[in-house]
DNA sequence: TATGAATGAGTCTTCATTCAT
DNA sequence: AATGAATGAAGACTCATTCAT
């Protein structure tokens, strides 16, 4: 993929995740290019989201690939999927931001995303790792939302880029309470 | 405030948080009054955006004020919160999905609120119930992405209704891992 | 007529002379009833403005009747019937506004009028009481402008009422220039 | 200014002179252009009113500066005023319909110019040349409607084009009457 | 008779998109 | 590749009108 279309992808997701109503003109103006040029790059708005999701979900589907989730310790896999995630995470926020995804009969690609993070959910339950009593769907779901919010909080500087996978990772795995055995 | 207009709030916020660029004709159907009925209640789309936040504050307001923050352990304060946000809990996934909340100057109202949960965050782990190595910035993102993952997840049929509570304050308070001790 | 009728009819007049565009609201307030009982008078907007032009037309019909314009010196017929306008003014400031009237297919019952009034200026020129250099169309035209005219100026608080016909006589009849044998 | 620009206001003029509720749906097809296009070259319907408003005052401005009023005989003054008044005489026609021009506190500009053309009917008082029985004000009030009439007479094809600078002269200057000494 | 709610039918305005420069 | 003009299509907004109170 040439870099200018990364860069403007890169700069579309960040301005639509903050202001979904963002006109091709403001998309253009944020990613330093002309209108031309997005619309030479992209045929249309519709493409530009559609590319916006495609790229979010294989950018996704690397980081999981790369995070073996099937190999080792299941809170491991999780650590490292997290960590995997960060440098994405603002297609990933952007994506679920873009709820559609779930309505108009569930995005085929994301979907088989989503059926392999619960696998490592439910992976992590048999093996004795995680909780038997929050269901491998929504610990799916409370990631999304902790990598939003992750990456949110970092977009408006509410905490260190470098603290982002250790706080994810942290609250989902640990939870908020302190341990009395530590 | 009106039934009506409170009506017509649930309904565009409902819409909203799954299509953030919904028309104000789709918005209108969704609640059941004509387009220009709408325009009768709200004087323009900006203007409904800011009831909807307006609303979603105040109600956020209503919760944290009836979770007696200050009062008792603070894990227990955290769940009623929990508790109290899940009737409002749409409006508030709208807030979230609304980042332009935290773009134009921050707004009063909602400043304030955070800083109370903040400072709730911050309670506990004085009170050595809640960890120290995660910021009470950051643990009070969390909380508010839990919430919205979790609305998201209850209003697609992933999770039950019933459960929502439950699961964000397990997964918040004590994390997916399985303790030795429990 | 009813005196609300009239009443309510001159404010109209009076509104819709300065700005077209004004709303059914607008002239309601501006007349001092509410939208039900403006509607209640006139079926609708196009209604009142046809019954605002029917009402100018029947009262500068009236003016012309009272003005007699077949009888004596063609100058002193054309004083009588300004005088006679004077307090249509209003309503003809209206009329003559309303350009439309020539446009669809010409009014019948202004068409009428008008020939009426040339019909004076032609008498007056085979008389030889007025020139012969400008047609009674253009001195008919210049009277309703002038008349026009002068209703601005007297309802701006340019010129006193009291002056209106003299002036708009005198202009029409004598020029604007000195005469030397006065 | 663009010839463009140019054409559209005088479509625009034009038309509403005639119509003054004419839709930007109407005016964009008498000037030949789409909507859209009509508003990129003004922003709304009010800001063309004003384009219109201001084009006129420019226009006539530099018609009475062409005419050069404090020179010469006063009565020739006037005559070559209104001649170079007619070639814009359709954006006079509108101004004088737009009577809110009075109303929003008096245009600054157009004061400007109602004052010149005042001081040259006062100057023509004072060297005797016009009656002293008719206030320059409302010379320069008559002067307009006149204008105004002609423009209209023209336009509706009830006078020559040719003839109207003649007719307005003749008129406002000389009046109806026959003069004895001619 | 006045007021306020409700809405269908427009009117105004913007936007995505194309084309020419 | 960028810019500016042009426009069809869509969305936002207003208004006249009706009805209930």
């Amino acid at each position: 993929m040439s870099l200018d279309r990364e860069h403007v992808l890169r700069a579309a997701a960040a301005l639509l995740t903050r202001k979904a109503t963002a006109s091709m003109d403001e998309i253009a103006k944020a990613a330093g290019v002309s209108r031309a040029t997005l619309h030479r790059h992209f045929s249309g708005r519709d493409a530009l989201v559609r590319a916006l999701e495609d790229h979010g979900i294989a950018e996704f589907e690397r980081a999981l690939d790369e995070a073996r989730p099937e190999e080792g310790d299941a809170a491991e896999a999780v650590r490292r999927l997290i960590a995997r995630s960060e440098p994405v995470a603002g297609f990933l926020a952007f994506l679920f931001t873009e709820n559609q995804l779930y309505e108009a009969g569930i995005n085929e690609g994301w979907n088989r995303l989503d059926i392999r993070v619960q696998a490592l959910f439910r992976r992590g339950q048999e093996e004795g790792v995680f909780r038997l009593d929050l269901t491998p769907a929504w610990l799916t779901e409370a990631l999304y939302g902790l990598i939003g919010a992750g990456a949110w909080a970092v977009q408006d500087g509410r905490v260190a880029a470098k603290d982002h996978t250790r706080m994810v990772s942290e609250l989902l795995l640990g939870g908020a309470q302190r341990r009395m055995e530590r």
